[in-house]
DNA sequence: TCAAGGACCTAATACGTATTAGTGAAACTC
DNA sequence: GAGTTTCACTAATACGTATTAGGTCCTTGA
């Protein structure tokens, strides 16, 4: 198709050929005026003037897929997620990353590349191909939950600059994660300062850094308030909410902590299962939510209560990460290259001392 | 720095001349296999074997952009905004229609490209080379009220394939917008039905398509139900709606209908008007609203009823948006390539019959 | 046996820019 | 005035893939 068209020259965009023979000169020589020469070479101010004037006159732009082949820079970020669905619905929890990064780039001056469609692509077939395509631009972001290992070391193998957005356990990786860890202690030591002794946390299967961060976290806040931590972690898929929810009662539990997963079903479900039980949140139970994006806390069945707990700040997680992901483009990344954004707390209206009335009075 | 690489062969990622060295055969073959062969040519069962083979051994990814500066197609979709700021705000109307395009491309599997950072660049100096770079991708989505008329020109005159988000006047432009002249004299009618005859039509001052269009409307609407037009359409920029509220009044003037704008800056004004006159709402006076984008129509001054009527189908016109650009950049668009979908009534709570008392009886 | 035709593949080139090695000329050095 | 610098520029090549115009060799048919 490249030799489909003869190319009536009139109508043709402009390229740097073109203006090389309009000012009388080399292409080598319009790129140089165009790009900049090297440290030290230089060129006569009339070649540069005759040259940006053709420029000018021409309509001259670079082509930037012609620009990245020659391996310089197009200015162009890449967004990946290994989420099925890109979160530009606002209920998505991630969707604040988004505009986080939107922002930033915006700032900078940089254009940014959604890769949706090839996400897609590697969510049917685990195609190696679509993660390799982030390549088009200088650099990338990642995130979601769970990430193939393969494509992402083969990035690093090849050198190519990218951020993860939240905390990876691979050495190298470059990321810009929450302190979930923190965090989480704070919430469970606050629980524990109201008078909760017993309480559960749900959390989900998997093994993903968010959840580990947040159940190391829950546990370190239990030690440091001296709590019993032997039956505290409860993995769950939220089928089973029902049974756990009314054996905890009997076991004398006042408090259940739940993480905030991408999708919210977890939460979604447990309040599901206080309104079947018939229970008043935070009057039979407190409830708290580890790590909300900032603005998006839903409220506690029954009432107009916020869930108390803490924020992620993923819009500014989203800024970071750009940040530093153009600092590792330009080469000369500020340490840290991983870095733990600190976490809001939220006190909301879940969290209340355990009441005197029914099986919560019991101790043991 | 493309010569600073001397290559250790094992660590670059693999080309199409590396599987052609390791299967015995030329570059060329090994594109025509892993591209496809043109009508008519044949190639040996065998030979296609060993390449996929090779290919498969060495991981072998095509370089998206080599393959777009090989003019073949690269599955990206632009989109480019002549706002200031890209619509990744939830508050920004014209959000859904980032989330309509996001959701096409996803479905149809293109990547998208969201020119923000030169989009911010051209909106600092006008820089035509800010539109220009759309050309990355194998088509672009233009949308924003106010559009430079060159820049696009230039595309055109390329046959660049790019719709239009929105109506344009410009001929042979493509685009999908919004049937606002219908919708508005529908609103208009049903003011007319409710008693309504004395009514103002507030717009901006500028021309965009889409104030053309409702101001159309609106008149067509009132002169469908008889009523007298002569100065029913008012230019404001928001400063003097305190005097124009007065003076309505006095004139019998029962209903203002108002255009959206990207911003509401226009409906916010005329709210907070209206409750400095202390003014309710539909009580004392109906209001309008020509064109909220879906699910983001706003309450009405004093009450908590929702604006009457009609919403704008932003993200189907991004989903249909980005239909039309494939069709385009696969050369066959299915005609007609200007299209216009029609909005929703809303029936709200801002409408009602005019009340016997005050100004409002006085018929002339 | 010779030409015609087909099957299968390769050489060459294009896409548009970036970079480096090098060239010719002028200016300077001693 | 031969050697050295400096200046100002160009030739050549690389980036990785797509495409087309042939070129070989092998069958066929007459």
């Amino acid at each position: 198709m490249n030799h489909a068209k003869p190319s009536p020259v009139g109508r043709r965009r402009p390229r740097q050929s073109d203006i090389a023979r309009a000012a009388g000169v080399s292409q080598a020589t319009v790129s140089l005026v165009l790009r900049g020469t090297p440290e030290g070479m230089a060129l006569a101010k009339s070649t540069r003037q005759s040259v940006l004037n053709a420029a000018e006159e021409l309509g001259y732009v670079p082509d930037p897929v012609a620009t990245r082949l020659a391996a310089a820079t197009n200015g162009m970020l890449g967004l990946y997620t290994f989420s099925t669905t890109f979160p530009t619905e606002v209920a998505h929890s991630y969707y604040p990353i988004l505009v986080g990064v939107e922002e930033e780039a915006t700032a900078q001056g940089q254009d940014l590349i959604l890769f949706t469609g090839s996400a897609r692509a590697a969510s049917r077939a685990d195609d190696p191909a679509a993660v390799r395509r982030v390549r088009v631009a200088d650099g990338c972001l990642f995130f979601g939950r769970h990430v193939p290992e393969g494509p992402i070391r083969r990035l690093t193998e090849d050198g190519f600059p990218f951020v993860y957005i939240g905390r990876r356990d691979e050495p190298g990786v470059p990321y810009v994660g929450a302190d979930y860890v923190s965090a989480s202690a704070e919430v469970v030591g606050r629980l524990a300062a109201a008078g909760h002794h017993h309480l559960r946390y749900l959390r989900e299967h998997d093994q993903a850094p968010a959840s580990v961060d947040r159940e190391e976290g829950v546990l370190r806040g239990a030690r440091a308030a001296g709590l019993d931590t032997s039956a505290m972690v409860v993995r769950t898929d939220g089928h089973d909410l029902d049974a756990h929810l009314r054996s905890w009662r009997e076991e004398g539990v006042t408090a259940v902590v739940v993480e905030q997963t991408d999708t919210g079903a977890a939460l979604a479900a447990l309040g599901a299962a206080v309104e079947r039980a018939g229970l008043r949140c935070p009057d039979d139970l407190s409830l708290a939510l580890l790590g909300a994006p900032t603005g998006t806390r839903g409220t506690a069945p029954g009432g107009g209560a916020v869930y108390s707990g803490f924020d992620v700040p993923m819009r500014e997680m989203g800024r970071d990460a750009v940040r530093l992901l153009l600092e590792l483009i330009s080469g000369a990344p500020e340490p840290p290259t991983r870095r733990l954004l600190p976490c809001e707390p939220v006190a909301g209206g879940t969290i209340a001392a355990p009441t005197a009335t029914g099986p919560n009075t019991r101790k043991a």
